[in-house]
DNA sequence: AAGAGAGTCAACCGCAATCTG
DNA sequence: GCAGATTGCGGTTGACTCTCT
């Protein structure tokens, strides 16, 4: 491990740079170029400050093709993006936005995106809609609950109902929207769930059927812009419903794993930053819309799927604005 | 008009990786 | 291979601005 630099008694001045200062900087770096020493900087070019603080007034304020102003949605979009993919790794992010420094989407994601994505309901560190996170608390308790309790002959007895009742004495206010979990729940643990298509389908089965997936864990839908690609690299083998009890059924909820952003990366090693092309996230052509889903995924002709998209429907009409996650999630699909 | 609170962003801090002799 | 120096990064701070009451 390296040391912190030794203390540095020529870091004189600190806090603002005043326009007097700048100009020697930016002076110094258009006569001598700016890969020298930032060590030996200050002194070469007769600045009170230290070459830390030289080298960050540069790179995030000073530097040429420095790109201010308002991000743009494209940016934004990215930004998002990448961010579910990598998390906090600010300098490859920018690497990926000209003009952007790490700083100023550190600040961007800070002071906007982080908010907007809480206000949509969606976790900004995971990604997830924030009622994975209840649901994920609720599963952790809700096994130990029932072997605490006389509560599993009741829930043995009529699974369905008793999980959910739980489940909505669990939830916060206002709960998400109920209804739709149960007709999923209705429609995975059917006998005959889901047509082949669905099958075929692995967005929806990496997202809802495929055992320790999410109901709709890391669905990037959520976010205002975001585009499903085509995951068919992530095929999960459908999951058997009906073989358990409640809690063996709403482990399929388990939120670990599911649809990842990462999925919606062609390239495999975003995380290495020497190939930074291939973070860019994959052609968005082969996007899905919710028309597309309704039809492949939940086909009229199931009953259980017809009642499906009518609640779709319902949602989306739903103008009292208590459901602004779930429709960002469908619309923006 | 003034004060409080929220939002913004440049700059700092400390840690860790990398470089150098 | 080691120790010290340098650089890069992410988290945090605090001054400034804006908005609301």
């Amino acid at each position: 491990m390296g040391r912190s630099p030794s203390p540095s008694n020529e870091c004189v001045k600190k806090g603002p740079w005043t326009p007097e200062e700048d100009k020697i900087l930016m002076d110094y770096i258009h006569e001598n170029g700016g890969h020298g020493s930032w060590s030996a900087l200050p002194k070469l070019a007769g600045l009170n400050r230290c070459g830390k603080s030289c080298r960050l007034r540069w790179t995030n304020y000073l530097r040429p093709d420095i790109k201010r102003g308002k991000f743009s949605d494209e940016e934004e979009r990215m930004i998002i993006n990448l961010h579910s993919a990598i998390g906090n790794k600010w300098s490859q992010i920018a690497a990926h936005l000209p003009g952007r420094t790490d700083n100023e989407i550190k600040n961007f994601w800070n002071t906007h995106v982080r908010r907007k994505l809480v206000n949509s309901g969606i976790d900004p560190k995971t990604h997830e809609p924030l009622i994975i996170n209840h649901l994920n608390s609720f599963l952790a308790n809700y096994s130990q609950l029932l072997s605490t309790s006389n509560l599993s002959n009741l829930v043995i007895a009529n699974p369905l109902e008793s999980a959910l009742a739980s489940l909505r004495s669990f939830l916060p206010q206002p709960a998400p929207n109920i209804q739709l979990l149960q007709n999923l729940w209705q429609i995975i643990n059917s006998p005959n769930p889901l047509p082949n298509s669905i099958q075929e389908n692995s967005l929806l089965q990496s997202s809802i059927l495929s055992p320790g997936s999410g109901l709709i864990s890391g669905t990037n839908a959520a976010y205002n812009h975001y585009t499903f690609t085509s995951p068919n690299t992530h095929v999960h083998p459908q999951r058997r419903p009906g073989e358990d009890h409640a809690f063996n059924n709403l482990s399929a909820f388990n939120m670990e794993g599911g649809l990842r952003p990462e999925l919606f990366y062609n390239d495999t090693d975003i995380r290495n930053n020497s190939q930074k092309e291939s973070m860019l996230p994959s052609s968005v052509s082969e996007s899905v819309g919710v028309e597309q889903m309704n039809r492949t995924c939940f086909p009229a002709e199931t009953p259980a799927a017809s009642n499906m998209v009518r609640t779709w429907e319902e949602l989306l009409n739903d103008e009292d604005g208590g459901n602004d996650f779930w429709k960002d999630l469908i619309k923006d699909l």
